[in-house]
DNA sequence: ATTTATGCAAATCGTTTGCAAACCT
DNA sequence: AGGTTTGCAAACGATTTGCATAAAT
């Protein structure tokens, strides 16, 4: 699905008069394949450039709107393909316990539900909202099943 | 408001074996005083403490669920005192361009819908959902009136 | 007296950058 | 050729840690 991704990509790239080089289209592969959001040390091992080069791409990639970055509940960095360049906008499970981010899609109407508060915030506050994020924390299956909830998950919301 | 929070975070720490230190009073005051999230560069400047202990007491007041990690879109943590030491469960405006973090509450019928969400999720994909981040990203009244609309937002949701 | 917290300075580690060689067009 | 991208190694900066002193119990 959302296959050929490429071509819009490098229009976005063009638009910024940046080329689409192998590097950068590797990278994009590699994103497209995992179908998750990434770290950049995931992206170091299946794409194999330099460190710099990943870094360095996945930041003008970043800034041409090919890429989007997502903060996660450890101390990395993740990247994943930006949304209106794949199936659809989703959201993320974030485990607790071993950072890892998985996707999921909220029903069509807590979607809409979250875009009216946008525009009422935009109203009441002078605030500008142009995108929102929605994530669940929590443990994923494999925690669960290894190990005994850590205890500062009793205080949480 | 919430004037008295205190014995409950002294009660808190002293359920992990932990004191509340005048290093840790001097933390919590700060961030009671600031009403929004706080990297740890402005808890250093207004708590006058090293910068040590100033990381490592966050540490342990957010190991005992008193202090709340908030990940805004720029590289500095923030901190905050955790929901149920406050008034409410609200969430958070964060600005792209200045990366300053405000706070805000959402309407009841949507915290239900998330919380109706977070149930499903658990049901369907053996996540177990412990909490939920629920945020906007755009600009700040500050930000609108001084820069011109940075190119990438363009492509955002 | 023993355990725990503090402050300083040095180390850590993800990320960024300077620079010379390789790559387009 | 002229400008861009790459890879290496060194730099950067937020956060963490080792260790000796100060505080708390």
């Amino acid at each position: 699905m959302a296959d050929d991704v490429h071509p819009a990509i490098a229009a976005r790239l063009d638009d910024d008069g940046q080329r689409y080089t192998s590097g950068r289209r590797k990278l994009v592969e590699v994103l497209v394949d995992a179908g998750r959001p990434l770290t950049a040390a995931e992206v170091l091992v299946e794409g194999d450039l330099a460190q710099s080069s990943a870094y360095r791409n996945l930041a003008v990639l970043e800034a041409c709107g090919v890429v989007h970055r997502v903060a996660g509940s450890d101390e990395f960095a993740r990247f994943e393909l930006a949304e209106d360049l794949t199936d659809h906008h989703h959201h993320h499970l974030i485990c607790t316990s071993c950072g890892a981010v998985a996707d999921f899609t909220a029903p069509e109407g807590l979607e809409r539900s979250v875009e009216e508060l946008a525009r009422q915030v935009a109203a009441t506050a002078g605030f500008a909202a142009d995108h929102h994020r929605l994530d669940l924390f929590g443990r994923c299956q494999a925690c669960q099943a290894c190990l005994p909830a850590p205890h500062a998950a009793a205080h949480d919301t």
